[in-house]
DNA sequence: CCAAAAGTGTTAGGAGTACACCCATGG
DNA sequence: CCATGGGTGTACTCCTAACACTTTTGG
């Protein structure tokens, strides 16, 4: 049957299934990795927790509609956006028959705004370890993202997503560790970081309390360079 | 106005948007890679090569449409499944908006009957570097599934999905150098296998027109360990 | 001068890579 | 006995991981 309807051109059969987009936004504070999540306003799950994301229109692109649900959200753009996973099993939606293929994205530190646009619905940020129960099946596109997130992080430079342009090499440490779930030993830390050779040194300095730290920005060209050799990046 | 959809329990939209499941089947033939191709009898691309694939059904699992399509092209099934992607784009079916959901499945050699079932088109195997040009974004589904499947090779086992129950290690280094695409170190790749204690030794032996060849089988028990400590894999 | 955070080198062990010859069988 | 593919060990390099003290600033 599924080789003949293409192959012998049958009309596109109608279809009661449903396309959305589900965002797993992704944020550092406070040395831990957070994400967005909106209350439901009203049934299924009234009052429950879930991913922000909504129906892929019939003329938008799925990356499209990912950008235009991260910007309603958050008002931001610009930011890493990866898709994730498409889920599609009958009876996740007790609506009726929804297949949501889920994006993940990572947004710096403090550029949210969290528009309050929308109606009725709270939105606010959640640690990961340590957020309420999920609607639909959204613990397990969260806990998939999660784990992305960790394996990404070891083999390509995504961590640099998290934090604005000028950082330390602290808290770029921060971002690792809020991720892996682990400690990292900072002058290991430091010396892969300088082998890898795709961080710019600033002028300036910024102090928190302490002596004051060396500031950086992320070096784009190195970027390609080290994706192109096929360098590893395990801590 | 995606949350509001989600948030205010507006009815579903009605949508033109069709859901279809494609699928990348891999096996290894003659020491090359192979992909299985269907010729499309009718227009659009009639008489071009295409994945197989098919509509998904109103009460059928993403995961199972895939298992269901590919037993229609090959007669197999209990093989290695994978979602890849999801190719969403519009303008990327002239019939109309078509998500496909793409999977990748690895059969072992000689497993495939190539079921002639359906009507006119032709189903062969074509070796992926030498294979014609492809209908719809076929090419850029199949360029990403050989890039993943890649990639997984080298941290995790799905290489063993491709032979018998019964290998040799030559077999086993074909296979890898298949995928990757170039020659690797018949000492180290056997060291690295027997450190890592995955095979367990048969009793057999076969003679190919040499020494007779020791055969193992993947030992599944420490495949689970494999992933658990995350050793890598990597050639 | 004290608290707080930044910065800096060495060593030992494990993994990766390169490399060449003998072994067992069939014809 | 010869052709064919199977099977084996060593040395070098590089990366990883463990580990503690000094420096610079603000108060």
């Amino acid at each position: 049957m599924s080789r003949a309807s293409r192959a012998t051109g049958n009309p596109m059969p109608s279809s009661g299934v449903r396309v959305t987009v589900d965002l797993v936004i992704f944020t550092i504070q406070e040395n831990r990795l957070q994400v967005l999540l909106i209350q439901r306003a009203i049934p299924p799950f009234q009052g429950r927790w879930a991913l922000p994301g909504g129906f892929l229109r019939d003329e938008e692109g799925l990356e499209a509609a990912a950008l235009r649900d991260l910007e309603e959200e958050t008002g931001v753009r610009d930011v890493y956006l990866e898709q994730l996973f498409t889920f599609g099993d009958p009876g996740r939606d007790p609506r009726g028959r929804v297949v949501t293929v889920a994006y993940y994205a990572l947004i710096a530190a403090k550029t949210a705004t969290l528009t309050a646009s929308t109606d009725a619905a709270a939105a606010r940020w959640w640690a990961v370890d340590g957020h309420p129960p999920l609607a639909f099946d959204h613990e397990r596109i969260l806990r998939y993202a999660v784990e992305r997130l960790r394996n990404k992080l070891e083999y390509t430079t995504v961590g640099f997503q998290l934090l604005p342009r000028k950082f330390s090499l602290t808290e770029l440490q921060r971002v690792y560790e809020a991720i892996l779930g682990r400690s990292l030993d900072k002058r290991n830390f430091r010396r892969k970081l300088a082998l890898l050779g795709i961080l710019k040194p600033l002028k300036e300095r910024r102090s928190e309390g302490g002596r004051p730290a060396q500031l950086f920005e992320f070096s784009a060209k190195s970027f390609s360079k080290l994706r192109d050799v096929g360098i590893i990046f395990p801590f």
